[in-house]
RNA sequence: GCUCAAGUGGCGGAAUUGGUAGACGCGCUGGAUUCAAAAUCCAGUUCUUUCGGGAGUGUGGGUUCGAUUCCCACCUUGAGUACCA
């Protein structure tokens, strides 16, 4: 019996499917236990190496799990709607339906090689209509739901509503827009249906606002802020432009704080919990007041330092601010607009490169000081942000570098306020000084300073205590196709939501996936989109009558809709009446472990966060967090395959014409840095002159037009598709003859350092990139699983380092793992038959099995998968030398290893003679007594140099293993003749001499 | 610039509370088997050495009987972030 790989692996494969092995049942006395992996978006490419790691990691735990007893759910879905599949549906007119359908299909049979045991009854796929039904339900939900910041969560409409009937809006605390005009009871009583919507629309959870957005005119849609990186898109680098917009937003805002509480109650990675804690971005201050004197006008800001209040030299306001053009005076009037075209014509990346240069202009106007009544002069400058609190700072030049920068540059008084020196630098510590110059803060500390401000502030009402967030609300509209439509008709221009029951609002037909000639989504498109509100059905746009058959909304919703939840779906996947049953959703509760990428922080991560704590708040989940511990593996990067090659060539006596000379050589890196520059053949070494003279020469004879040209040459490093490279680094150049990119290379010869040989194996230089398809450096999983297999596969991932690390795809030590798994094999059968018996295992194989099985349950529990696999290979070693062939051994040994390679332990599980798939075995019981010495081998050290071991008896007690030691032989040479000063003897441990 | 993480043989990496540095695998060297190759098996493999030893976990200090592990300073690399008032 040899191992057969890929039939044993094909055969479980089947067998599980067939049996249904890792279906998770919805009740069960055994505890639940849920582990997920980030589901994938399946573009075209394919899965490759990298995308499995987690996977392999996630399912290892879940195996894990349910041989230590626990009721395991482990799904995995497709992440379906979303913007390639949409650019190759405008490219090709292909509807996006089925390219998804197509790259499903492939990621599936991609996913099934390796041997997952995931629980495919409750696959999810976001874009379809059965899934997203719920996505738009949670829409609506959020529609109908406002934020009290009393109760601090969200409720249901009604219940402001109310509050607005019997006592207006006055008394309501509410996460809302800010221009919210104040009304009675009956005022609100006396307000029409349309004025009343308007009002509501204000305070909802989604609602639709004039938003300024990231506009991408060549992806034709708006972008979040985290789908833009350095001001370009994150896809496709797309420059991006402000413009406004009448948007869908999320009031995500009414989270912050409990978003960033919520981070110390979960078991994340900690750079993770940093990026979504400076995202969310909480500074707490004070916002401050300050009046424009002889006007109307009032200048807020926000501030974290209101105890510097006294060291205000001067405002400075955002360029975009609206008061700006009011308060400018008629003398600066020309300055201003000047400068506000000059900056507005700056791209917003110039604005970002640029940090060094100092700009700005005065407005002419004052500001009164609240306390010392001074006037203030009010500038404007770039470096305040528009979109960042009020868009406008108190400038404190002595505590601020940007405002001293500011202050120096145009020659404003810079006061001090601290005991310190400010002479070269601002002072921005918070700590050790004393306020001095500051009238009734003199001699207080920063924090006492503080609060004494912010009271003095209330005291006269021109300032109060605040806490200000970074975080925007989310802009929820996308101009796109290829994503889930919203349950929104429009009544005069009001949003209304289709009643559930009415869901899911199916996306219509269009025959382009372009947004129309006047500019509207490509939804713009569709014949039959339009909301007939009696019937309860979508109809033909001819209909519209705007009393019973309304437009529907034409943006769609953006890729993290669908993904903020449907770790809920997977609970209860084919619930047709709910998004999942309460009983399921009890029972599941939320993720106990979730893998996958770090890319997430602040997108996906963030907003399943959100609505998890709006469906808590409106009491249809249990919890308020999704995803309790988080693990980020690293990615797997790509090695680059390269070679250096000379190109002769000839060029006219002009210069305006040179021809290529198939006669290229490969060189090795050192030679090409060498001769880098190209030019003049004269400089290349003697034997690669020879070489190149006399090819260029011989097609000199057969090429007139050539005659007279100059010989010279190129040098460059070409990349090489990594699919014509061995494990050694070797490519085989006729391996290329049937791929266009390399057929210029096909006859290249090769240059070893002495001379010109044909036609050579030769090496590649190796780089670390990140694996894609356009680096040509991508593995497929496949590949490795025809040659090696999948448990080799699953194996080798993890033994390739630590999960979180990221590291480069190297197959160099791949016939290690695989070896080992044969050596395993080896254990149990021989060419003959099985090897197992039902004689007493040894003192020393039991002895190896629960160290085994101690080190792999610690490893499993610490997701250090790297160390099991060594733990393994040595377990496998020493009972191969032991010559183990005890059932009592190999049993739990296959069920050790199992989730590891779960095809070769149910192979050996059955020829052991169970019938039942060894999934459903428990895990193996450690037993201490096993482990269990009499003696130790004692290293015994000199100055804490080890340098000889001795064996004693374990219970022996100090006084006698110094005794011994010092009776050593070995001791008095290492000791050459001088007298130990000290002897340090830990029992069970070390013996350390001194002196 | 700021924040975080990490620096260990030729390579990937191991070392649980401070206690035998380099487990395990790759590669390399030698050997067995073979007509030969693959595969397999055995031995060796941190550096250095006058073969007694000596040095050694990015660098320099410190704490300790003893430091890859703890503390301080610095260097390098990687990741994230970017005028946040």
């Amino acid at each position: 019996m040899k191992y057969h790989f890929n039939d044993i692996e094909a055969k479980w494969r089947k067998y599980w499917e067939e049996n249904q092995t890792f279906q998770a049942q919805n009740n069960s006395d055994k505890p639940k236990y849920y582990v997920l992996d980030m589901f994938p978006y399946p573009s075209g490419a394919g899965l490759h190496v990298g995308h499995p790691l987690g996977y392999i990691a996630s399912d290892i735990y879940a195996r894990y799990k349910r041989h230590k007893g626990f009721n395991v759910l482990h799904p995995m879905g497709y992440d379906s709607f979303g913007l390639p599949a949409e650019q190759y549906a405008i490219q090709t007119g292909q509807h996006p339906a089925i390219t998804t359908e197509t790259n499903i299909n492939r990621y599936r049979e991609q996913l099934d090689r390796i041997g997952f045991s995931f629980d495919w009854s409750r696959e999810v796929r976001t874009s379809n209509p059965d899934y997203y039904k719920w996505t738009q339900w949670i829409f609506t939900e959020l529609f109908h739901s406002w934020y009290n910041k009393d109760t601090d969560k969200a409720e249901p409409i009604e219940t402001l509503i109310t509050q607005f009937t019997n006592e207006g809006n006055e008394l309501v605390n509410a996460v809302c827009d800010e221009d919210i005009i104040p009304f009675t009871a009956e005022m609100w009583n006396a307000y029409d249906e349309e004025q009343q919507q308007k009002i509501l629309l204000q305070y909802r959870l989604t609602y639709l606002a004039e938003t300024e957005v990231n506009w991408c005119p060549a992806l034709g849609t708006v972008l979040a802020n985290d789908e833009i990186v350095n001001g370009v898109s994150e896809r496709g680098g797309h420059p991006v432009v402000r413009k406004k917009m009448k948007q869908w937003s999320m009031r995500i805002t009414a989270y912050a704080q409990r978003l960033l509480d919520g981070l110390n109650r979960i078991d994340w990675p900690q750079p993770l919990k940093d990026s979504q804690t400076n995202w969310i971005g909480r500074s707490q201050g004070a916002s401050v007041k300050f009046q424009i004197p002889n006007s109307k006008f009032q200048i807020s800001v926000f501030t974290t330092r209101p105890d510097t209040i006294f060291g205000v030299s001067f405002m400075t306001l955002a360029p975009e601010h609206e008061l700006v053009e009011k308060i400018t005076t008629p003398e600066q009037k020309e300055a201003v607009e000047a400068y506000i075209e000059q900056t507005a014509r700056r791209s917003e990346r110039e604005r970002m490169a640029d940090v060094k240069t100092i700009s700005g202009v005065f407005t002419g106007a004052y500001a009164e000081h609240p306390f010392s009544k001074e006037p203030i002069p009010i500038w404007i400058g770039d470096y305040v942000l528009a979109s960042y609190g009020t868009g406008a700072v108190m400038a404190v030049p002595c505590g601020d570098e940007r405002d001293y920068a500011f202050a120096k540059h145009f020659n404003i008084p810079i006061p001090n306020i601290f005991d310190q020196d400010i002479s070269e630098n601002a002072f921005t510590e918070k700590e050790g000084f004393k306020i001095v110059n500051s009238d009734f803060l003199n001699g207080l500390s920063y924090k006492e300073a503080n609060e004494k401000a912010i009271e003095a502030l209330e005291n006269i009402d021109q300032g109060t205590g605040k806490i200000n967030y970074r975080l925007r609300d989310a802009v929820f509209s996308r101009q796109r196709y290829w994503g889930e439509p919203f349950p929104i008709y429009y009544v005069n221009g009001l949003p209304k939501t289709i009643d559930p029951e009415h869901l899911p609002i199916q996306l219509p037909e269009v025959e382009k996936y372009l947004p129309t000639e006047d500019g509207q989504p490509p939804l713009g498109r569709a014949d039959v989109w339009t909301w007939d509100a009696e019937k309860s059905v979508v109809v033909s746009n001819e209909l519209i009558d705007n009393e019973t058959i309304f437009p529907l909304e034409l943006n769609t919703m953006p890729g993290w809709a669908g993904s903020s939840w449907y770790l809920f779906r997977y609970m209860d996947a084919n619930n047709e009446d709910e998004l999942a049953s309460r009983e399921a959703l009890d029972y599941w509760q939320n993720v106990d472990l979730y893998i996958g990428g770090s890319e997430h922080a602040t997108g996906h991560l963030l907003y399943s966060r959100f609505w998890t704590k709006f469906l808590y708040d409106r009491e249809f989940l249990k919890v308020d967090e999704p995803f309790k511990k988080l693990i980020n593996q690293g990615m797997i990067l790509g090695e680059s395959a390269f070679v250096y090659v000379l190109q002769p060539k000839l060029i006219s006596p002009k210069g305006n014409d040179d021809i290529n000379v198939n006669a290229q050589v490969l060189i090795s890196k050192e030679v090409y840095e060498e001769i880098n520059d190209g030019g003049n053949i004269e400089s290349l070494p003697k034997p690669l002159y020879d070489f190149v003279f006399e090819n260029v020469k011989h097609f000199q004879e057969y090429n007139l037009r050539a005659k007279d040209y100059k010989i010279n040459f190129v040098c460059f490093k070409t990349t090489i598709d990594v699919k014509y490279v061995n494990i050694s680094n070797e490519i085989n150049l006729t391996g290329f003859s049937e791929d266009e990119r390399y057929k210029a290379l096909k006859n290249a010869s090769y240059f070893d350092g002495e001379k010109v040989i044909n036609n050579q194996d030769v090496k590649v230089v190796r780089e670390v990139e990140k694996m894609s398809k356009s680096k040509y450096n991508v593995v497929n999983p496949d590949d490795i699983c025809d040659q090696y297999g999948a448990d080799t596969l699953r194996m080798y991932e993890m033994f390739l380092g630590p999960l979180e690390q990221a590291k480069p795809w190297n197959m160099a030590g791949i016939t290690g793992v695989h070896s080992f798994l044969k050596k395993f094999w080896k254990l149990y059968c021989d060419d003959y038959g099985l090897l197992v018996t039902d004689s007493p295992a040894s003192k020393d194989s039991l002895k190896t099995l629960h160290k085994t099985i101690k080190k792999v349950e610690e490893d499993i529990e610490n997701f250090s998968f790297n160390t099991s696999v060594s733990t393994f290979m040595i377990a496998v070693n020493e009972l191969t030398a032991q010559k183990c062939t005890s059932r009592e051994v190999l049993e739990p040994l296959a069920v050790l290893i199992s989730p590891y390679a779960p095809h070769i332990a149910e192979e050996l599980w059955s020829k052991l003679g169970h019938t039942e798939s060894i999934s459903t075995a428990p895990f193996p019981e450690f037993d201490e007594k096993h482990l269990v010495e009499s003696t130790k081998e004692y290293p015994i050290s000199f100055n804490g140099k080890m340098r000889f071991t001795l064996e004693l008896p374990l219970d022996l007690p100090k006084e006698e293993i110094e005794k011994a030691v010092m009776a050593h032989e070995k001791t008095q040479h290492y000791l050459e003749g001088r007298t130990p000063k000290k002897v340090i003897v830990v029992p069970g441990k070390i013996v350390n001499i001194v002196g």
